[in-house]
RNA sequence: GCCGGAGUGGCGGAAUGGUAGACGCAUUCGACUCAAAAUCGAACGCAGUGAUGUGUGAGGGUUCAAGUCCCUCCUCCGGCACCA
């Protein structure tokens, strides 16, 4: 069980006055009052652009997962972190949109439903009804019109209409964005020399009219796959058995025995599989670019640019010498990130992958050779390979003419090359490089350094600028280095770590994907969406790396893909859907997303970073593209949380049993306490161990601050003492603030300090008004029913956010610490702004500093107005 | 290995280079009570009866003044990792 403590409520019979209010304070009275009376008149409601002329302010926590297990206290971090913002922004006037929905296509909820034997359709209906029922005991301000479930077909329409798109288009590299694939296909049928500038990652053709008409319609469609931002090809995947699927990158982890699943913990392999994919390679540059003009933590940002991995660099091509053939006839391109050590070059190193396609196109390895060949291909087939500690390598009896000096250099296989980056081949430079160091070392390879002296400032012209490093890298233009490199047979470029997103998964539980091919291959789009996932009862995995949807018969005939979306489609676009939910003719009417233009402030887990968050990014260009949006990013800003740890430090978990369920703490202690008690428990970016004692300190708060109302509300006073008003001004400054901050633990701490400091002072009914006003973002339920008892006419929801005054933020007296020589000795209550000499006197009279100073000599007295005095004195 | 972030009482945590430990929990004492709970009041970094000394992961430094800035190191968390 839970509950360490319960929590009894005040048995008091307090003044005699008590016969008029209600003096004990019972959440479970006044909280589901309120929260069906928002319900039903609609308080929360974001208004659709036509009907207001405020200014939009969308605020957004990542929708959930309805899982099995319910809401767990993570949840609302994020909800009550979102509704205490939207709550304070409506409140300042703008017209505020908080939604919420639910993710609910993906591997979590099959699994759930393959587990409890229900379909996932039922489990899912099962899961958000009791994900609602337990959201709205918390009496978040969300506008639940606005309601989204990826997996309607209302909604997964979109999902497919979005997927249509990226099929039809390809991404022009001179225009920097997307166009429909039709304009490719135009200027390839122009007349003349077709002038492509599409984006693709693999050999660029173009085609000349009379060629591309006479081509048959799968040789087109091969064509245009290559430049398709969704594209079916073929490529190494993560494969995995036990769930009978591919996974993307972020969907494993490391296990013991190598990589495994992030749901279950299976073995993971890499396989050759059909696959689609979407291309949002296309999209680096922008998609690191577009990180400069977004307010995201820095961390989140190094992450994303770290995943996208921009390297320039150039690619230089070697001419071979291979046994047996012309020697120049075979050549190796390439990849450095310094051309500037060109003639460092002792060798080449290559990958194992490449030698064995050199072996295909007629090279004779030896036997000695093949093995090694054939062994560290295997080792790289490993998830968990790791050369780092014992680099190998063989040498290919092949020897490269270096572009620079002509001479002739060796060319070995290296298992430290990798074949999925840059051309998988390096130049080896063991002077300049750790990597080609250890290995020359191992292998006795010459080592050349290029960094000159600097007598030999400039003696080379043309390729000799390349034989001193420095001068190459002195070159101020790119040009100048791209002239110079060109005489190399060299040219920059740029490479990147990400690679194109695997856009297919063979699960049951997704959007289908809104193609099918015809007898012949040729590939159609489904005209008429939605594409319905169809209705069955054996939607249990193949196994053989066709999805469920294989087993249905007339899906199958009817040529459909039987993969269906992977998880992170529906939530790609979700932020879109919020803006028009219930457009029945459009995801979102331009209108309406002219209006909202992008979420203002995002709430969620960095975990995201390189999966939804990169996703959803590039989804968004891509609409925008086409005008279907209006902002470059869809997410201005964006502020992560920390977990909420088990009591006992570890992350919670239903393997530990140490989950905190949200409902059992709403039922002993109240919403408004739970809420209270998660903006309080510390910084929202940290993760923060649970903990059942310190909650009950919040619930006290509430008490003291219903309490201390009740009695306003009784015998209430015209005005309030000076220092109460001043404290309650000084409040409203420090939430106002804080709020902006998300540092919602101070704001709830000076609330704490107020209502100590104000409890035994006059109080009127106003000032009282304006403190409940700043807390309502955070209790909303106890601050609404406080309010109204003390006869506000206004709703508290719609009264405007109060400033506080800049007067009563000014003190009469501070307290400034005197110190001798930086150590505290005394401190005097001086006049905000008093004259230096003033308090300099006052310092030196007062009674401990006196005893420092009587005597010795005074060097000199700092003082930092209204800070603090620091005298120093010798000896 | 590289790139971020962090390390402060028994615990969660506060501190624009300017009175370290706000606020809350726990603990101790007191009031109320037959009693307990609740509530209210007080104490509460460590050492010392006390004056006082000392103290923000460790060690140096800059400064009148350092939790905060700089250098070296340690530990923890996150990310990337033979990416050429």
């Amino acid at each position: 069980m839970y509950m360490a403590r319960v929590f009894k409520p005040v048995q008091k019979k307090t003044a005699t006055k008590a016969v008029h209010t209600p003096a004990i304070y019972d959440p479970k009275k006044i909280e589901p009052i309120l929260q069906k009376k928002w319900e039903k008149e609609k308080i929360f409601k974001a208004l659709s652009s036509k009907k207001t002329k405020k200014k939009p302010y969308y605020v957004l926590s990542m929708f959930p997962y309805p899982s099995g297990a319910g809401l767990h206290v993570g949840h609302p971090r994020s909800y009550t972190a979102t509704d205490i913002v939207a709550r304070k922004k409506r409140m300042e006037g703008y017209n505020v949109l908080n939604p919420m929905g639910y993710d609910a296509f993906g591997l979590p909820a099959e699994q759930f439903a393959i587990q409890n034997k229900v379909h996932p359709k039922k489990a899912v209906a099962m899961n958000v009804a009791t994900f609602e029922k337990q959201l709205k005991k918390l009496g978040f301000s969300f506008d639940w019109e606005r309601k989204i479930n990826t997996t309607d077909f209302e909604y997964y329409k979109w999902t497919q209409w979005i997927f249509l798109k990226l099929y039809n288009s390809y991404y022009d590299i001179n225009k920097k964005k997307a166009l429909p694939i039709e304009s490719l296909v135009k200027s390839f049928t122009k007349k003349g020399n077709a002038n492509v500038s599409a984006f693709t990652t693999e050999e660029v053709r173009s085609f000349d009219k009379k060629e591309w008409l006479s081509m048959s319609p799968l040789q087109k469609q091969e064509a245009l796959m290559k430049y398709r931002l969704a594209y079916e090809g073929e490529a190494q995947v993560n494969w995995c058995e036990e769930l009978g699927t591919v996974l993307a990158n972020d969907e494993i982890v490391d296990g013991k025995d190598g990589p495994v699943s992030e749901r279950g913990g299976y073995p993971v392999t890499k396989k050759n599989i059909r696959q689609w994919f979407l291309r949002i390679t296309a999209y680096a540059d922008r998609l690191l670019s577009g990180l400069e003009q977004i307010e995201w933590p820095q961390y989140v940002k190094e992450i994303e640019r770290n995943w996208i991995g921009k390297s320039e660099g150039a690619e230089i091509l070697f001419k071979l010498n291979v046994p047996g053939q012309d020697d120049g006839k075979h050549s190796v391109t390439v990849f450095t990130t310094r051309p500037d050590t060109l003639f460092g070059v002792t060798f080449l190193a290559i990958s194992a992958e490449l030698a064995e396609t050199w072996i295909k196109v007629g090279w004779g390895a030896d036997k000695k050779v093949a093995a090694y060949i054939e062994q560290v291909v295997k080792d790289h087939q490993k998830n968990d390979f790791d050369a780092s500690q014992n680099k190998t390598g063989i040498f290919t009896n092949i020897y490269a003419i270096h572009p620079g000096t002509q001479e002739k250099i060796p060319v070995w296989i290296a298992n430290y090359v990798l074949p999925g980056y840059g051309t998988g081949a390096v130049m080896g430079v063991p002077a300049h490089d750790e990597r080609d160091f250890e290995f020359a070392q191992k292998y006795s390879l010459p080592v050349v350094s290029v960094i000159s002296s600097e007598e030999e400032k400039f003696p080379f012209t043309g390729e000799g600028v390349l034989k001193n490093s420095n001068i190459f890298n002195g070159l101020k233009s790119q040009e100048a280095k791209q002239r110079i490199l060109e005489k190399v047979g060299g040219k920059l470029v740029t490479r990147y770590k990400m690679r194109d997103a695997i856009f297919a998964r063979q699960r049951y539980w997704g959007e289908p994907i809104p193609l099918y091919k015809d007898k012949n291959g040729v590939i159609h789009e489904v005209k008429k969406l939605p594409l319905v996932l169809p209705n069955t009862t054996s939607y249990e995995p193949t196994g053989t790396g066709e999805g469920p949807l294989a087993n249905i018969t007339s899906w199958k005939k009817a040529g459909y893909e039987t993969n269906t979306m992977p998880g992170w489609a529906g939530s790609s676009w979700y932020h879109l859907r919020y803006m028009d939910a219930n457009n029945k003719k459009f995801f979102a009417d331009l209108k309406e997303v002219k209006y909202w233009k992008q979420v203002d402030t995002y709430l969620g887990g960095a975990e995201h970073a390189t999966g939804h968050l990169l996703y959803s990014r590039f989804w968004h260009k891509v609409l925008k593209d086409y005008g279907l949006v209006v902002t470059e990013e869809p997410f201005k800003q964006l502020v992560t949380h920390g977990l909420i740890l088990s009591s006992d430090g570890r992350k919670m978990s239903k393997r530990w049993g140490n989950v905190v369920n949200p409902d059992e703490v709403v039922a002993t202690y109240g919403a408004d306490t739970t809420r209270l008690y998660i903006a309080f428990m510390g910084p929202y970016g940290e993760s923060i161990p649970w903990s059942d004692e310190s909650i009950i300190g919040c619930r006290r708060f509430i008490e003291r601050l219903y309490k201390k109302t009740q009695s306003i509300v009784v015998d209430s006073v015209d005005k309030s003492d000076i220092s109460a008003e001043k404290a309650i001004h000084k409040l409203i400054d420090k939430i106002t603030k804080d709020i902006n901050a998300f540092s919602f633990n101070t704001a709830v701490a000076k609330a704490m300090e107020t209502i100590n400091n104000i409890d035994s002072l006059q109080v009127s009914k106003k000032d009282i008004s304006l403190m409940l006003q700043v807390l309502n973002p955070f209790i909303p339920h106890v601050t609404e029913f406080l309010w109204n008892e003390l006869g506000n006419k206004e709703k508290i929801n719609t009264a405007i956010w109060p400033k506080a005054s800049k007067k009563l933020l000014i003190e009469d007296t501070i307290t400034i610490g005197v110190q001798i020589n930086g150590k505290l000795r005394g401190t005097i209550n001086i006049k905000p702004n008093s004259p230096e000499n003033e308090v300099k006197e006052a310092a030196q009279k007062e009674e401990n500093i006196v005893k420092y100073i009587d005597g010795k000599e005074i060097i000199k007295v700092i003082y930092v107005p209204n800070r603090i005095i620091n005298i120093v004195i010798k000896g």
